[in-house]
DNA sequence: ATGGTTGAGCGTCAA
């Protein structure tokens, strides 16, 4: 039996780089590929496109303008229904979807967690409050749920949790998305139920960036990038693991996006 | 300390 491959990739535009998710099929391989940053609402889903791809099964939830998650998938999905409304704002952020899979079902969540604003006080910018219940909301709700069993957890969280997940550790301890409030939130909500399955094979203490800047005219030089998007596996998907890929070449692709695809190979 | 860039879609806001 042929692996399972993940990918996740916060495409920022689904539209606009509809063309790179060819480039991300060839390169990658994945069998199933969870987008965040789709920017495009539902009505105007381009529903020829995956088909196109060679993923016939898809699921999208989007918006106007912002936010908006995406799978699609080569084997068959179903869509959870029943998942929350994470504070109330109904603001297309999660998708899950069940695949099926010889050994049984597996549970695939897509997250794209607020990016919090700009300031990291939750008086002063409602962003960061917003963020800060978010991921309480889903430690919540997965710690409710028990004993995690064959679920895979992808998506943009938009937090850096280790002191090698950004580019420098100290200057970075008061920007958004690695100030401490954050990252111990993060492993907080990891901790009900889930390894970090990139992590399993890159060292704690090796440097490993999935996005950087628009901003930095030589992104490759400064190399100032941070780990915002991760794959989380249940303990007991473990075993399965295969291997990871953080797919670095993306960011100079054509008109690329500022996140980079991660990709994890389970035996499943 | 500041500014730097990009996308959606037309206002600036979000990132």
């Amino acid at each position: 039996m042929p692996p399972l491959r993940i990918a996740t990739w916060n495409i920022n535009s689904l539209r606009l780089r509809l063309p790179l998710l060819k480039e991300l099929a060839g390169a990658l391989d994945p069998d199933v590929i969870c987008l965040q940053e789709t920017k495009v609402p539902d009505e105007l889903f381009p529903t020829e496109a995956p088909a196109a791809l060679g993923y016939p099964f898809f699921a999208h939830r989007g918006m106007k303008g912002y936010k908006g998650v995406a799978i699609l998938s080569r084997v068959p999905i179903i869509v959870q229904q029943d998942t929350p409304d994470w504070c109330g704002r109904g603001d297309c952020r999660h998708l899950s979807v069940l695949l099926d899979r010889p050994g049984g079902t597996v549970t695939l969540h897509d997250f794209y967690v607020p990016a919090g604003g700009d300031i990291p006080d939750r008086e002063a910018n409602p962003k960061f409050g917003h963020k800060l219940d978010f991921i309480a909301q889903a430690r919540a709700w997965f710690t409710g749920q028990g004993g995690l069993a064959r679920t895979v957890l992808v998506g943009d969280l938009n937090i850096a949790p280790l002191e090698h997940d950004v580019w420098s550790h100290r200057q970075l301890l008061n920007v958004v998305s690695h100030t401490p409030v954050e990252t111990e939130g993060l492993l907080a909500w990891q901790a009900a139920g889930f390894v970090d399955a990139v992590r399993h094979f890159v060292p704690a203490d090796q440097k490993l960036f999935t996005w950087w800047s628009y901003r930095n005219r030589d992104w490759r030089a400064s190399d100032r990038g941070r780990r915002l998007d991760h794959v989380w596996v249940s303990p007991d998907l473990l075993g399965a693991l295969r291997r990871q890929v953080v797919h670095k070449d993306a960011r100079d692709w054509q008109q690329g996006s500022d996140h980079v695809p991660v990709c994890v190979e389970l035996a499943l």
